[in-house]
DNA sequence: CATTTTATGTTACTTTATTCACAAAATAAC
DNA sequence: GTTATTTTGTGAATAAAGTAACATAAAATG
């Protein structure tokens, strides 16, 4: 099946890989990878090929190789900081995401329109909007986390846009507008219940 | 820019035209609604064309035609019970999750391993895995959450599998594998981060 | 050391997705 | 009521993504 773009797809090849890693093996086959991920294995040549990994012809991948290569194309120079904004039940479970803490990304900060919370004890400072901009400059913040109720999100996006943030993780279910320059990914719970219910009525169909 | 499937796309008129029709729009062009999606009109006209969605030459689209007609595509005859997989950090924010509680998706019952959450105040009910395949027949649950630790993910995918569920959403940052038949939408918030880390990059060397 | 085997890497091909271009229809203008 | 304008709908053209095919190189075999 369609759809799925190779950069999605080489962060699952390292997932998995990492996960062989851990059971001993240290070489791998591009069908071997593909039986595992979902994906044929020419489709798995044809993505190292495009990001210039290459293999050994007959003896296949070194895996510890492969996940260097694959880190290197996700490298970062530093662990990045990122903003939470929204303190709310969906962003503190995003705090304590273990996923998170795991990688090189770090939630720093949160923005609350709620003054109660800024009190509070919380897992990490939270600040009231207006400190952004701040925020954002002192810790060379590049990506924020919108966690917002709808009303608010595209009032976030303008203050983070502004502020000079260049990528957004968007929770809301609206689509933000913002400048060419700033990478937005949007997570709507709501639709991806409904896109797997759609297929599922779909392979029904097909049968 | 590519990647995103024409059903997404659907899902992202739909909330934009809502928007739209609250604010007392009665038509839209093809043209306004692509600027506000950030979608080239002709491919809204395309999309529609396919699901045989048609306007009116000149006058556009009526708005609340439009909402009918897609809404009529991913329609469900009743509401769809769901049954989420862990009740941790994030499985309680996904109960609380407001978008949920719009849409005609329920979570009607959680599944964890700990005891002590069968017995606590909890905001629906939660029972031990091995209830799971009971309560899964008793509500005609189509759709599982899998909110649990990567350690468990494809243990639980299995036992939803086995139960007759045929759409999952999954957040373990696992590649699950599941039969054909079984429709597996990922939600991996580390990837995502990356991903967005990349096209940062990505786009300050095309500048 | 020649031969066979097997997995990669790449080119050619097919399918799918998007954009372009323009006819057709509906409205507005005169 | 004729003409001009504007927007849809679609077929052709382009681009992108995925699959198949196969030459090539490394390892294994005899």
């Amino acid at each position: 099946m369609y759809l799925r773009s190779n950069i999605t797809r080489l962060l699952q090849y390292r997932s998995c890989l990492t996960k062989f890693q851990e059971l001993g093996f240290e070489t791998i086959y591009s069908y071997n990878l593909g039986k595992h991920i979902g994906v044929s294995a020419e489709q798995i040549r044809k993505d190292f090929s495009k990001f210039n990994i290459r293999g050994n012809k007959k003896a296949g991948y070194n895996i510890e190789e492969l996940i260097t290569a694959i880190n290197k194309i996700f490298k970062k120079n530093s662990p990045q900081n990122v903003l939470l904004i929204g303190y709310g039940n969906l962003g503190q479970s995003l705090i304590k995401y273990k996923g998170f803490s795991r990688s090189m990304f770090h939630i720093i900060a949160a923005i609350d329109i709620d003054p109660s919370k800024h009190k509070r004890k919380t897992l990490v400072p939270v600040f009231p909007p207006e400190k952004a901009p701040e925020i954002i400059k002192k810790h060379k913040i590049t990506i924020g986390i919108i966690a917002v109720p709808d009303i608010a999100a595209q009032e976030v996006c303008n203050l983070l846009v502004k502020a000079g943030i260049k990528g957004i993780l968007n929770f809301s279910s609206l689509v933000l507008k913002a400048p060419e320059d700033v990478q937005i990914n949007n997570i709507n719970l709501g639709n991806e219940l409904e896109a797997i219910f759609y297929h599922i009525q779909l392979k029904q169909k097909n049968i």
